[in-house]
DNA sequence: CACATAACCCAGCAATTTAGTCAAGTATTA
DNA sequence: TAATACTTGACTAAATTGCTGGGTTATGTG
């Protein structure tokens, strides 16, 4: 489980395609333009959000990405992993390499508390923040300033 | 927050610090040893977490570092935020860089995120850390989650 | 059909981070 | 004084990050 800046851009996309998917497909272009991304990165992320069964794409004029499962039933755990897909196997897969006993126990010690981490962000999905922020702001304006940014 | 490789190092050497530290200091030589890591790059780390106060060091013969307070007043997200120490600023810092309404938007999202992980992590401290571990020695499966589920 | 739209794919590139080596110090103790 | 051990800095190879720019395919619409 690592979390890093591209977690958090791949995150933020998805917040914001769950926040305008309503009337169908979200084009990367719009998205690139409200969350100041690069366009060409953000290919490269939602090639894998998509290969992770996380988008659905739709080709052609009026196209773009969806969600692909209801806002709750996604939870940000997966759309960290999915952009990082590295497995990361962490050295000391549990085989051979624990040589000294010190080792593995403080192996174990930090992938305890890393399925923690990993745990809490399977708990938390689109819906549950999308739903917190409503909360928390009760008067939100929803006014579109749709500024021209450099990604147009 | 950034939770990377490198504050897993971090963490790793904080608690083998923690569980030979007390027949007096450990040198750098001796964590390198036990959890195989160059000793050049435990010095780096050590600089930081010294210059934040979580370790100290005594110098000459018979020398090396002491975890600076009690085990269960260090927080591991301390350790973390030490020797990342990039403060990030996230780009939009509140000011003036948030230009479009939906950028604020799920860039609070994620801000409110963030901090729920950030505050597990102040929740958890070395000695928690190495207390699970001996519960989960004893056989006993684990039962209780630490984690708090905010959004449940 | 022609065309614009947008997903898809890829090669490469600058900047940053990671993890490490090497060398030259400085403080402390035996 | 000599040995030990921390301290500091310069430097580097590798990986990752985020982006530019070129294309190709699929698909709606005039």
């Amino acid at each position: 489980m690592k979390l890093t800046t591209k977690g958090r851009y791949a995150v933020t996309a998805m917040l914001d395609l769950a926040l305008h998917g309503e009337s169908g497909p979200v084009s990367l272009a719009e998205i690139s333009v409200r969350q100041e991304i690069s366009l060409s990165y953000l290919e490269q992320l939602f090639s894998k959000l998509r290969r992770n069964g996380l988008v659905i794409s739709t080709r052609g004029p009026g196209g773009g990405y969806s969600v692909a499962r209801e806002l709750h039933q996604v939870a940000v755990s997966e759309i960290i992993c999915a952009v990082n897909e590295s497995v990361d196997a962490t050295q000391c897969g549990g085989k051979e390499n624990c040589h000294s006993h010190g080792r593995c126990l403080t192996h174990d010690l930090w992938e305890g508390l890393s399925a923690q981490i990993e745990e809490f962000l399977s708990s938390v999905s689109l819906q549950d923040m999308i739903d917190r922020q409503r909360v928390q702001n009760a008067s939100l304006r929803q006014d579109k300033v749709m500024v021209q940014r450099p990604y147009a």
